[in-house]
Order: structure tokens, then C-alpha cells, then sequence
DNA sequence: GTCTATAAGCCGATAGAC
DNA sequence: GTCTATCGGCTTATAGAC
């Protein structure tokens, strides 16, 4: 019949099983910005790059998520839901400042994609408005639950620096690479950064 | 005499003694560019910003630097030519830890422009080639320059380490605008960091 | 040495058809 | 629910006049 649309339309519209799923559609959209805004940042990425990386056209994601602003604000909540290195897990064991140390390299190893919540953030910041909407995340999520598992005088201030020290090092092991950092000198870097990690995490 | 061009030609030419000086031209050019870098990064800051910024057209910048890519690099470079926080004078003093920590806490306030070399390349990370011309920049300057002045096992490691928490606690600090992190707490702050630096930076 | 004018293309966002 | 077509504005870079 004609005028009757959708998936009920069987018969010619086999690709619109999947086409028409709102939900599939927006879960699609917030994968490939997920990857778009990790490799080039909030600025870097294009909507039509990123619809286009979700068998989509770029009116979509304004539909779907308001704006481009709207978009990121989604990606990067999603990204930080939970704490990657300094987990209730990690933070608990006796020797934690090694675990801590041993799991920042191997996070922030150049193909690495665990800490990809952090590593948007990071691409993003020459955007003042991706800026806004990262602190409001990283303080409301990793701050929040970093604050909470350390224990002892100035929690807040220790868990702020943790959280400088991996971001520091994802930038300059991860993005930028130096040399220094590589993966040839992870039996150095684990020692020094366990005695760094251990300054912030034990009491 | 006629064809002797420049400031010796005076007469109608009075803003000319100014304009049609290449070498004063480029230094606004860098000046302008400096700023922009430093506010929005590679990706955000637009030629003609930046050539508005100097009182010229966006032509020129290609004139004199080739292309937006040629003066990114420049900007680097001229930005990151000396040390800021582990200096040969900071480095050499017998509290240096504290030196250090407490020069790192300065340089990094809100409205501090010290550390600007860094912030520009912090800014810049969305775009690939300018992380590839930061990286240039900081292997042949700061890793170089850092590691020497360090003595003892491992200076390599502990100098990129350094620069890696000084790049965590700018972007913290100073872009995020961490509340942990923030001026009412540089007591506390000062002497986490003191500790942390120390352990980087004595033998 | 510097200008105007313009090429060629990408940006995010929207109107309206189906 | 998704499309095409398009708007207005931005981007870097270049050609040619003065």
C-alpha cells in the first residue's frame, strides 16, 4: 500500500529494517563522533564527517542531538561515566601505587584506548565551549570519585593532581610521543611513576 | 633620490615610514599570531584574525612565512626558545624541589602568560601537524635542556616526567580551571608539588 | 611592500519534500 | 525517520594591480 511507510513496509525496504531505528540510528551517530572527537577533538571533527562515519546525513545529529555542542556534551558523558586508572579496584590494594603506575602506561601507550574519555577532553581544549563542558564532566565524575576512594588530609587537592599527572602523560606519551616516555623505557618510567603515584595516594 | 625606497622616504609617506617596514611588519605578524595561538590554538586561530590582529591583510602572513603551518612553527619556536620553570638558576639551588613546585604554582595562576610556549602547543594537540611541530620543539628544547641539568640514573625519564606533570597542572589548572586546583589552595598545593618534584628532580 | 579581489572548499544549521 | 538542497559565513591560499 502506498501510503503506508515505515518498517511494516516489508518487501522493497530490507535496508530500512535498519535505517529507520531511531535508536540504532543515535547509538550509530554517537559511536563514530565518539572516534571523530578522539582523533581530531571538538574542532578537528566535522558533522559531516561524523554522520558520514554513521551511514547517515549530518541533519541527523541535529535532530538527534540539538547541535554539535549537544553531540559533544553526550560523547563526553558517556566517555568519563566511570574512572579508568584510579578505580575502587586499584585504590584499595595494598600496593596501589604500582597497580596505578603499571595501569597509566599501559593506557597511555600510543594505540591504547581505555582512557579515550580523557584523551577527547585533551584534543578539545583550544575550544573554549568543549572546555566548559569537559570540567563540568571531569568534576562531577573523576574528581568526584577520585576524592572519595583516597583517604587522609587534602583528598580533593591529591585526587586534582592524579588527575594533572595522567593528563600530563597521556599528552606526552601518548600524543605527542616523546621519546623519553616510549615503551622501551617502561621498567624506568614504572619505578618513578610509582614513587610519584604513592606520594598522592597514600595517606 | 628616487630609487631608494623605505623610511628615507619621507614627504606624503608619513604612515608609510611604518607599513612599508618588512621587518616591523613581521614582528607584528608574530606578536599577533602569539596571542591568537595562545587564546584558541593551531585549529582556532584564523589567518585574518591573526592579520587584523598585526593591522595588515591575511596575504601577508603567507608572504612572509609561507603559510599558516610556517608561522605556527615559528611561534613555537620563538615561544620556546628558554626555560621557564626548571631553569639552569631554579635547578641548581639547594631547595630546588621547592623552587620548582612554587614557580610551577606562579606560572600557572589564570591570568599568568609565563608559561605560554606550552600553552600554545597544549591548545594545538586537535591538529596533527601541529602536534608534530610541537614535538620537534619540545624534544630539541625543553627534553634537551632539562635532562642536562638533571644529574643522576634516569634524567631523560625524570626530565619528560617533569614536563608531563607541568603540562597536566597547566592544563588543570590553568585551562580547566579545576576547583581543587584553584588559588585558595596554593598552600596545600605547594607542598603536594614539592614532594612530587622532589623526587624528580634530587638524585 | 602592500593592497583588493577572488578562487575553491569546508563549516554548522535549517527548510521542506517524501 | 530520513532525505536533498541550500543558506550564510567561514577557511587558507593565490593572482594581479599599484
Amino acid at each position: 500500500m502506498p501510503g503506508e511507510k515505515g518498517p511494516a513496509d516489508k518487501g522493497p525496504a530490507e535496508k530500512d529494517a535498519r535505517r529507520r531505528d531511531a535508536t540504532a540510528t543515535r547509538a550509530a551517530i554517537l559511536a563514530s563522533a565518539r572516534s571523530a572527537f578522539i582523533a581530531s577533538g571538538y574542532e578537528g571533527a566535522g558533522v559531516r564527517e561524523i554522520a558520514e562515519g554513521a551511514g547517515v546525513t549530518a541533519m541527523l545529529i541535529n535532530r538527534y542531538f540539538g547541535s554539535k555542542e549537544g553531540l559533544f556534551a553526550e560523547v563526553l558523558s558517556t566517555a568519563n561515566q566511570r574512572p579508568i586508572i584510579a578505580t575502587p579496584e586499584t585504590l584499595s590494594a595494598p600496593d596501589r601505587a604500582a597497580r596505578i603506575s603499571k595501569a597509566l602506561l599501559k593506557v597511555t601507550e600510543p594505540e591504547a584506548t581505555a582512557l579515550d574519555g580523557f584523551l577527547i577532553m585533551l584534543r578539545s581544549i583550544s575550544n573554549e565551549r568543549a572546555v566548559e563542558i569537559a570540567r563540568a564532566v571531569v568534576e562531577s565524575h573523576h574528581q568526584k570519585n577520585v576524592t572519595e576512594a583516597l583517604s587522609g588530609p587534602d583528598a580533593a587537592e591529591r585526587a586534582a593532581l592524579l588527575m594533572s599527572l595522567v593528563a600530563g602523560v597521556q599528552i606526552m606519551r601518548q600524543v605527542v610521543g616523546l621519546d623519553a616516555l616510549g615503551r622501551d623505557r617502561d621498567a624506568q618510567l614504572e619505578r618513578l611513576l610509582g614513587d610519584l603515584v604513592a606520594r598522592l595516594v597514600n595517606e
